[in-house]
DNA sequence: ATCGAAGCGTTATATTATATCAAGTCATCC
DNA sequence: GGATGACTTGATATAATATAACGCTTCGAT
């Protein structure tokens, strides 16, 4: 299991690595990564956890983006149709996508304490995509998010 | 897999068996299953589908219940605490439990044509567990809702 | 009967998200 | 190089979902 999210890492990579692979899809795809689109991605990218729609709708009118919130709403929806971010349906939150470029099925783990997020890899959708089909059920998209305390928050809460 | 959702079925049973679940769960726990819990769940079990909080307080309130959110997100709150309800998170929308007095971790199949929603069980939260286990994360519940088309509305778009 | 916890009524407000229409931008075709 | 059409953005308004807070009532235990 890749996993993302609890380990120290060198940040500035991240934010490069996913602006690059973000860039090249766009590229590749004929989409057009405008100023709004990209300054988003950044945003979400630097910040490294999941942010409410409003509280990236403060970044960019700070930064003299327009303030009403169908600005970062379309960002977004672009972000998430095109796989360089998902929305974390339990926090109505959004965060950049730890595997930019490839298809895949996240799973994300939520820290009920600390509300940090850790994007892996589902080992389980085939079985859940056959099991559906039995039923006559075409499965298209999958959400799994599994809430539960992370590595951090259980040594503190033992600790307490 | 046990599913419940896109079979036929008699409908009156559901809502018997739903309630006396409910009625049972709480005798053997302390509960109380109040008169705007009850109700709530009843509406929940007789339209077997996801509902929106406001849609069921609109049917609370011509009953001659207070017609304000608290209302229903009190008893909403209550029902899925307690399992006797289901939050569809894709939907904002809430689902009668099709398993009551089960524990289970179940796994919903949206249409996203329709919008029914139906209850099935995880064919593998156990390895999920493990993997996350193995990061130092400790999974207290998940979610699983997979959208896609329901067999009814399978045929339909085919037809057309 | 009284006491404390749980539940409810009510007002107000917070949070999240979308509809709509006009104006601007960009690539392409001729 | 101007017309065209698809896409994008600006801006106003509103919809949809959910919670905070406070006081009163009800219930069950002592």
């Amino acid at each position: 299991m890749q996993t993302v999210g609890f380990e120290n890492h060198d940040h500035t990579v991240c934010v490069g690595v996913g602006m690059k692979a973000a860039e090249d899809v766009c590229a590749a795809q004929g989409l057009r990564l405008t100023k709004g689109r990209r300054r988003v991605l950044e945003i979400l990218l630097q910040e490294h956890r999941a942010m409410g729609a409003y509280d990236i709708l403060g970044m960019l009118s700070d930064e003299g983006f327009a303030s009403q919130p169908p600005v970062v709403y379309r960002a977004l929806d672009f972000l998430v149709a095109n796989g360089f971010a998902h929305k974390i349906q339990k926090l109505n939150a959004y965060i950049a996508c730890a595997h930019p470029g490839d298809s895949h099925t996240p799973v994300f783990l939520i820290c009920r304490a600390c509300e940090t997020v850790a994007e892996t890899a589902a080992p389980l959708q085939s079985t859940l995509g056959e099991a559906a089909e039995k039923i006559g059920f075409k499965i298209e998209t999958t959400i799994v998010e599994a809430e539960g305390m992370c590595p951090r928050c259980r040594e503190t809460e033992t600790a307490v």
